[in-house]
DNA sequence: GTCTATAAAGTGATAGAC
DNA sequence: GTCTATCACTTTATAGAC
């Protein structure tokens, strides 16, 4: 519990005592006094400076939210300029909803690690209740890439659409906060996390997830590294109800 | 904010309690007297009972997860008697993993609003530190459904593996504890969420998340339905790199 | 098992001096 | 802007009577 170098503005210090103690310990489980201690501050500078505890808490979830949301929309406008006729690939909308978060990443303070579970709490902890001023910023969001989805993958039924988008999310959101978790609970199988190949690896299982390619054909699958009993394996021809 | 009717053993109703408050407000947000309030009974039942608020909270997530994990398990016993020669659809292995959390939702005491936020918060605030006693029973599911997704898609590296399973396991929590809220951000356009159609809808874009199905030659559409210009448009052929 | 009383520490917030 | 002092509660936990 490193105590922030004094010097800069306190307001800036503060922001920053409580985002890392943010996402160490939860929105929650943090108390003013944290905060203005390690910030080294006085105990009444919260207030004088957000007004209240709540206060801190928006802004800090705005700050971090706040420049995700704009380079979305931003991207999304640099893809529908992007050659009017030609359809953009849907991997690249995908792409211009997630890297934004690691942008915000390398811009932040905090570590890799923290910075990502603070998002992650950010995003589980406040989606339902997220501060005014966000609320509009994800409305505005979810309907330009809600959009930009429908003009990618003409075909699926707008409800499906929207689930699908929001298993997306959710998936996002979940691989962020817990990446560090995988590591451990596989014994290490899911390698060292780099944030580059994360984001590749989500984005092909959001894509797969979104589009939901089905074979009409018996598929062409590269066997020849299988051993003969796997050659051909009963692929499920999918009989999927429910 | 109803009293639980007395009657009951005491706590018995200090689970089902507190079970509700953690739901509606969060695991941190709730107090011992809350609790005892809510339940009818004195303040000091908690700590006789549970030993601390701690144990509490600790009773009351095994009371949730444990049945969860016991019937994802025997699904998946199930599964791997069946037919031993034949490949088990991808699909099947999904259900095994999510079906418990709406045999949960049916079992409980909340309301399946209710129920499933609770659930959502579980795996969300507590993912990383879940209570000792629940820690061996994670890792034994997750080690068996690794290897049963390891058998019904041969070919995908494990790595690969365990990182989509992640992604999979992700965008469940998310759309349990959202789910309403996804109706209120789209304006009703995601449908009055029935969780079996839910279900369906997840256990669709899990599988395709899971398989990654890339198609090898141009793919069979149907265009029936759809405007001239849409008719051709370019599929990506995902030069996907990063 | 249940209750009261109370401890002991922590909480956010603010008035008012500097 | 910053500080001290302090208010007014709330928190969990427990000792000891019933």
């Amino acid at each position: 519990m490193t105590k922030i170098e004094s010097g800069i503005a306190t307001r800036q210090r503060l922001l920053e005592a409580a985002q890392e103690l943010f996402a160490l310990n939860g929105f929650d489980r943090v108390a003013v006094r944290d905060v203005t201690e390690k910030a080294g501050a006085n105990v009444a500078a919260v207030n004088y400076h957000f007004g209240s505890r709540e206060g801190l808490v928006e802004k800090v979830i705005e700050r971090y939210i706040t420049p995700i949301n704009e380079e979305r929309l931003a991207r999304l406008d640099e893809l529908e300029r992007r050659v009017p006729g030609k359809m953009v690939p849907l991997e690249d909308v995908i792409e211009a909803f997630v890297r934004p978060f690691l942008t915000q990443v390398r811009r932040s303070e905090l570590s890799e690690k923290l910075c990502l579970r603070l998002i992650g709490r950010l995003m589980g902890d406040h989606y339902g209740q997220m501060p005014k001023s966000l609320e509009l910023q994800f409305q505005l969001v979810s309907q330009r890439f809600k959009r930009a989805f429908e003009r990618v993958l003409p075909g699926v039924a707008e409800d499906d659409l929207v689930w699908r988008g929001h298993f997306m999310a959710g998936s996002m959101v979940h691989a962020m906060a817990n990446g560090e978790m995988l590591h451990r609970l596989t014994g290490g199988v899911s390698g060292a996390p780099s944030m580059e190949l994360t984001l590749s690896r989500f984005v092909k299982f959001a894509a797969a997830g979104m589009r939901q390619w089905v074979p009409q054909a018996p598929i062409e699958m590269d066997v020849s590294d299988l051993e003969d009993s796997e050659k051909n394996p009963e692929i499920p021809q999918s009989e999927f109800l429910f």
